[in-house]
DNA sequence: CACTTTCGTGACGCCTTCGTGACGCCGTCC
DNA sequence: GGACGGCGTCACGAAGGCGTCACGAAAGTG
């Protein structure tokens, strides 16, 4: 199964030209000409990376990158933005909105394949399905639900995607602002030791279930879910 | 320990720029006019970060790149290059070089800080990398833990960098003021005989594990990290 | 074999970090 | 509009590390 790249750009020219050259490069184009033709092809399947225009009919492609980051599918598919050249506030607000890259119109089919390779290798490993299943925790993704030792217990959204992070990325440890960043979303402005709360409140509806543990603390460097004590 | 950040710029108006824009930022700012003070400066404390300049004295910054990217030090370190506008085209030949992000001259300090803060931010979740397997002991730098033939160690956030260090540096003697600058990180002032006593935590965790004599002592030098008493 | 330098080691007090309960605010649902 | 649940912040306390010191052992030095 090739990687699949979602375009969502209204320009005929600029489109052909990236759909060209993906093809060439053996990655699978998808095409959108505005907001809602892409849902409907995320909905279909969920692509690998988008390549998103600033300028969108309808909606800014700004926007749109924060919704596709709200969005639980598409949370974390690497978006790259396709940009006028000019306006560094508004570039500093999409690298904040967590694009993770942009490239600067004009541009040369080789760059934006460069960029492409770069941002898929920076993301690989951290590839997600909706439903994770470790440790005598079960979350399924769809279903929104999570079940411990296959009892469902019933949690806040914070606390649920939280544990939906860590049961993605285990055994490995993260900061607070990491986490801030990723449970949270991009900017938000939080307290760090808020982080520490919500740990402890997830630890405590995981308690029953003698799985509280699975967090770890990492003295100094923050926190970590593991199936290995 | 604040994150580190080397300026490679011979250009007096922007390097400080720089400075000030990362000093307000709580990030440390380390400057070098050329290459030859950059390695100077890297042999000091290898840096969280490094700002290359497109052009420097001597050689081309893509060259210097290439080079970092060779040496066992700096394998890991993220660069930025900065650039005059245009040539697109060598912009592609440093993103191959391993360069992690370009930001275009005349840049505002909000864009570089936004990029800086974007970069460490994937390089802190990418890496792979800060694992270490040596001679019984393998340190999983992701999830910041410690095996000791296969068992988990347990040790305190500076006996890990210490360990990390070592293990990421065998075969060498450092001198109690190095392992100072490159574990507890430059501007902090210690005693130097601190070292000693985290030398003797670290051998005192590894003792159950007969693996003690792997940090030795070279009277009048310093420590070393070796498999071979 | 004295003498000096260097290093190992246990103990101690301070400071940082983390856990935890409580409180107030705000949105949602009857 | 009242009740409720969830969230962010704070304050307090406990625990764990960390840096320093003092003393003794070991290794050079002459």
């Amino acid at each position: 199964m090739s990687k699949r790249i979602l375009i969502v750009e209204d320009e005929p020219a600029i489109r052909d030209m990236v759909a060209f050259a993906l093809g060439r490069a053996g990655l699978e184009a998808v095409h959108a000409a505005d907001v809602r033709a892409a849902q409907d092809v995320i909905m279909a399947r969920v692509p690998d990376l988008i390549l998103l225009d600033w300028m969108l009919p309808g909606m800014s492609g700004l926007e749109y990158a924060r919704r596709l980051r709200r969005d639980e599918m598409t949370r974390e598919v690497p978006i790259i933005m396709l940009t006028a050249r000019g306006e560094e506030n508004d570039r500093v607000s999409g690298l904040e909105a967590g694009v993770d890259d942009y490239v600067v119109k004009p541009f040369s089919a080789r760059e934006l394949l460069a960029r492409i390779k770069a941002v898929m290798r920076r993301v690989q490993g951290e590839t997600d399905a909706g439903t994770v299943e470790l440790g005598g925790l079960r979350i399924d993704g769809p279903a929104h639900r999570v079940f411990a030792n296959g009892q469902p217990v019933a949690m806040g959204p914070t606390e649920y995607r939280l544990l939906h992070f860590f049961m993605s990325h285990p055994e490995r440890v993260y900061s607070r602002a990491q986490l801030l960043d990723q449970v949270w979303g991009g900017n938000v402005y939080v307290e760090e030791r808020t982080v520490d709360v919500h740990i402890r409140r997830l630890r405590r509806t995981l308690e029953p279930f003698q799985l509280d543990d699975l967090v770890q603390t990492v003295r100094g460097a923050g926190y970590r879910f593991s199936t290995t004590p």
